[in-house]
DNA sequence: CGTATATCAGTCGTACTGAAATCT
DNA sequence: CAGATTTCAGTAGGACTGATATAC
């Protein structure tokens, strides 16, 4: 008899997303902590390992973030010795934003964190289903790119 | 010339995951502001629509947070006006939420907003495609559900 | 004791406002 | 020089988490 209404409430497509995406969160973060380091500082920290020096700006372009919100990370990264902030010798009104030694040691042992809880997450899957599930992203946010866009988000 | 490393930093699929689903939630709750909800308050709303008194706990379990989160989410509703909490005659610790008439009456309008951005998002799609991105990503929520209950999360 | 709820501190994200420097 | 743009800072409020405390 599965005449039942059974009062699924099915959690669609982009509930699962957020619950993957903050369980994922969680799980790196607990895994970081013991390093000082946190998942949102990741972008941060390898994108000026490779370019020492960047600006406020760059660095928030490259974490797909807004300026206020890398604004504050980059004070508690500065807070926690992670960080430094020197003036940019061009631009008066720019500061440059370069890694302290403590940081640049830890890094790859925060990557390897990171890369292995990706694994994790992808337990299982083919090299075609993580290639099909990367190209539905893209497509997804996209979408959803294009829309914010439009509403002049 | 592209022998130059060009730096990609792909962001790998949790990254792409994890944007998307900002994405999502800027727009949904920009479109329900003019109604008075945000889409966090979407699973407590649908909730108690249909079953029209539940505890506090239960609603936590549905929506997929943590019970202070519920706590505080709660807090700001019954402070807005859409949702009251009454004593549970059964149990003198728990209280009995339901939604006020004004919320039950926006509900649908809110739910249609809703609808229409998930179609948004999977605009493009086909069923095959839906389908499959919903199965891949249940398989990435269930790995990771594991790797969480297995470190004590 | 165990369960339901409340509260606090902390992170992280957004929007909005405004000052200073730079560019045209 | 005026005016627009860019770079950053600061604040408010929301949505999470974890850790505690209180009530039954």
């Amino acid at each position: 008899m599965d005449s039942q209404p059974q009062i699924s409430d099915k959690p669609g497509p982009l509930r699962i997303i957020g619950h993957a995406y903050r369980t994922f969160t969680r799980i790196v973060d607990a895994e970081l902590r013991g390093l000082g380091f946190a998942m949102s500082q990741l972008p941060v920290l390898t994108a000026l390992r490779s370019r020492k020096q960047l600006p406020q700006a760059e660095l928030a372009r490259v974490a797909r973030v807004e300026q206020s919100s890398m604004a504050q990370l980059l004070n508690r990264m500065e807070r926690d010795g992670l960080i430094a902030r020197a003036p940019d010798p061009t631009d008066r009104r720019s500061r440059l934003i370069s890694l302290t030694a403590q940081a640049s040691r830890r890094l790859p042992e925060g990557k390897a964190i990171m890369d292995a809880t990706v694994r994790i997450a992808l337990q299982g899957f083919s090299s075609a289903d993580i290639e099909r599930l990367g190209e539905l992203m893209q497509r997804v946010s996209e979408n959803l790119e294009r829309a914010a866009a439009e509403r002049g988000l």
